[in-house]
RNA sequence: GGAAGCGUGCCGGAGCGGUUGAACGGGCUUGACUCGAAAUCAAGUAUGCCCGCAAGGGUAUCGGAGGUUCGAAUCCUCCCGCUUCCGCCA
């Protein structure tokens, strides 16, 4: 939710930032027409209110009955008005940075820099589907006779990699002050549509909705670690508040028939780690570079090739100010495909979460004011997994273990025999 | 899932139709006393919204949403949460 005060006072600055996010500006002017109208009725209901009060206390039984009657069409009248200005207030996206890549779409995102070199191979490296089967790894086949199509098992090595993977990014976060937990992956409609995740039609049909529960299974821990503190005030010295959260993470990919249909590149479930901050505005962009760092320590820490892209307006989602993602190349199929995203979402969410802190300001007014919330994937276990089989590759058809595991793990490579 | 009880301010805890935004106690802040601290005393101590340059004024809020009433924390309905007992259960 943006603030209205900015909306009311600088509705051009406003109009700047949705269009660049592809959203219609003219519903800014709308909103204006209905928060003027919204204010005018308030201003009169709370007068007759006054009124009432007044009468009431005065035994004015018969001349409170007649003003009662007034307040009520009052009331209806700016109940409607309040429904409409906050239908369109709900649909506002959060304003982008300026110093956000204005673009259209993906194709808009900006190569910020690359890291680590490509693997080089002496011969033609494989697709890790193909690979992952014959090692045992993954079964696609059983997972479509269980669950249906965008399903799939890991086995043997490849599940013992995901509790490495999970162990590694809680072990980093943790050091940097991450309080790790493994929260709830349903969570009610409301927290939801706080999150900013279900304001589209897009969105929601990218979701799986329990309506008989009123519950939505979460398509990113993200998504139940932000409600965490709805409704609460933090003290300054309480941030930021930093969280690693491991959760399974559910997605519908509705919009997507016919994309990636193969293996477990893109899948209605699979696991992931998600760091989540609450933070003070004034740093929120430096904790940004903290989420991004971290997740560039654990690329670099399995020694994949990736690259670090700047996400341009048109392809920022709702609630983020910026946001940057990390592609990591896959030799089998000759490409960078995304395993990491950040994002900085300024007090957007937690203006609906209604999430505040108490600046510590010794004189002065010790007002409270909207926390910023952050998020970034630590690592999303399915495609990490992809991309370390494809980049460790051996010409046999075996797969060496990034040294960083083996620890975890207790072997040094997967093989045929191992 | 069945039965009962309960949800009040930072915390504890009154109030159960009429100056109650809310007694009382604790906490916290400030001031006095003190060489300092403790103790004691005094004052202060919620938030949203609207109007206003401000001072301030108005309004709303006692789990949430409706309703009854001139008037509701107090009565009614529904929902949510918590506790206890029973059932079921990884």
């Amino acid at each position: 939710m943006l603030d209205i005060n900015l909306i009311r006072s600088n509705p051009e600055l406003v109009k700047k930032g949705v269009s660049a996010k592809n959203i219609n500006p003219q519903l800014v002017d709308e909103f204006l027409v209905l928060d003027k109208e919204w204010r005018e009725l308030t201003a009169k209901l709370d007068n007759l209110r006054a009124e009432q009060n007044k009468l009431s206390s005065e035994r004015k039984i018969d001349e409170a009955k007649e003003n009662k009657i007034k307040i009520k069409g009052i009331e209806d009248k700016l109940n409607e008005t309040e429904k409409r200005r906050e239908e369109i207030l709900m649909s506002l996206p959060n304003l982008p940075f300026d110093d956000v890549p204005v673009g259209k779409d993906e194709s808009g995102n900006v190569v910020i820099r690359e890291v680590n070199k490509k693997p080089d191979f002496d011969f033609q490296p494989k697709n890790y589907l193909e690979l992952a089967e014959k090692l045992g790894l993954i079964d696609i086949e059983r997972a479509s006779k269980v669950s249906g199509s965008r399903f799939g098992y890991l086995k043997n090595q490849a599940a013992l990699f995901e509790f490495a993977l999970i162990k590694l990014a809680m072990d980093t976060a943790v050091a940097e002050g991450f309080t790790p937990i493994v929260p709830p992956v349903m969570v009610k409609s409301k927290m939801m549509k706080a999150m900013g995740y279900i304001d589209r039609r897009e969105d929601q049909d990218e979701t799986y909705f329990l309506k008989e529960d009123d519950l939505y299974l979460v398509g990113t821990s993200e998504q139940s670690i932000g409600p965490m503190h709805s409704d609460e005030i933090f003290n300054e010295k309480e941030l930021p508040k930093r969280y690693v959260g491991f959760s399974t993470c559910f997605r519908r990919e509705a919009g997507s028939y016919g994309k990636d249909t193969k293996g477990i590149l893109r899948v209605h479930q699979f696991d992931k780690i998600e760091m989540f901050s609450f933070c003070e505005p004034e740093k929120s962009k430096e904790e940004h570079g903290l989420l991004l760092g971290i997740e560039e320590k654990l690329m670099q820490a399995l020694g994949l090739p990736y690259r670090v892209l700047s996400i341009c307006t048109g392809d920022l989602g709702g609630p983020a100010a910026a946001k940057y993602d990390i592609e990591v190349w896959l030799p089998g199929e000759n490409r960078y495909r995304e395993t990491h995203s950040t994002s900085n979402c300024t007090d957007f969410q937690a203006r609906r979460l209604n999430i505040k802190y108490k600046p510590k300001t010794q004189n002065l007014k010790p007002k409270t004011d909207y926390v910023h919330t952050l998020n970034g994937t630590a690592f999303a276990i399915g495609r990490t997994l992809i991309a370390i089989i494809e980049n460790f590759q051996q010409k046999d058809g075996t797969i060496l273990v990034p040294e960083v595991l083996q620890k975890y793990l207790g072997f040094e490579k997967i093989g045929l025999s191992s």
